[in-house]
DNA sequence: TCTTAATCAGACAAAAAACTCTGAAACAAA
DNA sequence: TTTGTTTCAGAGTTTTTTGTCTGATTAAGA
């Protein structure tokens, strides 16, 4: 079995999905958002304090302290995320493992793999989290039960 | 960092890649091939036991043994290897890892990943190996050293 | 000031994936 | 019939990823 991205960057997205869908600089404490993401605490707390680092979430610590969008939803991408987290080698490597994979000595699907490729990029580069607060705020609010 | 297939799914589908470069039935051992894709002996050696449960190649025991391309090479896709290997999954989870995403509930990417997502099975499902030859070949032979 | 609730750092544990080893069975060729 | 080379099954090991625990630090509120 294999995925896009690994489990750290899947709830680390839907972790900065879900703060963008609240005005900016509300606090939410690891263990909301584990709750409502539905992973385990610890380690959702664990991926936050990476985007901290990186900078894209901010964090408050003591009694009513949490985490919470540091930078402006117009400002983050997904991208922004996937590449804190998981790093572009997925953009980068030949998608069968082939070294040396190129234009010269291009695997069987360089060029077909090489334009979708290109497209997964843009599709996690072009729209902000400002752009796809709509679609977000109904998808967190399914995830109520 | 993550990556499309697994490991395993990568030197399968390179195995099966540098069988169907030569004509059919054309025995190789396990070392042979193993050498070839640059990767252990005993790892590729299990990963074409597992393609030959799942027929796409036969074996053949004993002295002068090896492996060799069960199936004819006009009938046999790069997705049937992902799918004895690691299955389909990718072409049906949320890319994202959210729970019941549909078109009722879609994830911020839903639409944009679904189109991808089909693309890139349309990719590995539409040509054949014997279609892909002459350029697997030459990635083949390019791979000498 | 004390209690409580939070982040955070680092070590730790468990599970999965990647990779290795051993020994048995098959079989070609000497 | 013996020797050498191979697949193959299953167990074992190592590494990576996932997930947990502990304790220190921070800070709000009673």
């Amino acid at each position: 079995m294999t995925v896009i991205f690994s489990k750290k960057c899947e709830l680390g997205l839907q972790a900065v999905l879900y703060l963008s869908a609240f005005p900016k600089n509300t606090l939410f404490s690891a263990l909301e958002i584990s709750e409502k993401i539905n992973a385990p605490k610890e380690f959702v707390s664990k991926i936050l304090q990476t985007l901290t680092t990186s900078g894209i979430i901010g964090s408050k610590k003591g009694n009513s302290g949490g985490f919470f969008l540091k930078i402006d939803p117009g400002s983050v991408r997904l991208i922004d995320v996937v590449s804190a987290i998981d790093g572009l080698d997925l953009f980068r490597n030949c998608v069968l493992g082939f070294p040396g994979c190129s234009v010269d000595e291009p695997c069987p699907v360089h060029e077909t793999w090489g334009k979708l490729r290109n497209e997964t990029y843009t599709m996690l580069s072009n729209q902000t989290l400002a752009e796809l607060r709509d679609i977000t705020v109904n998808k967190i609010n399914s995830l109520k039960k």
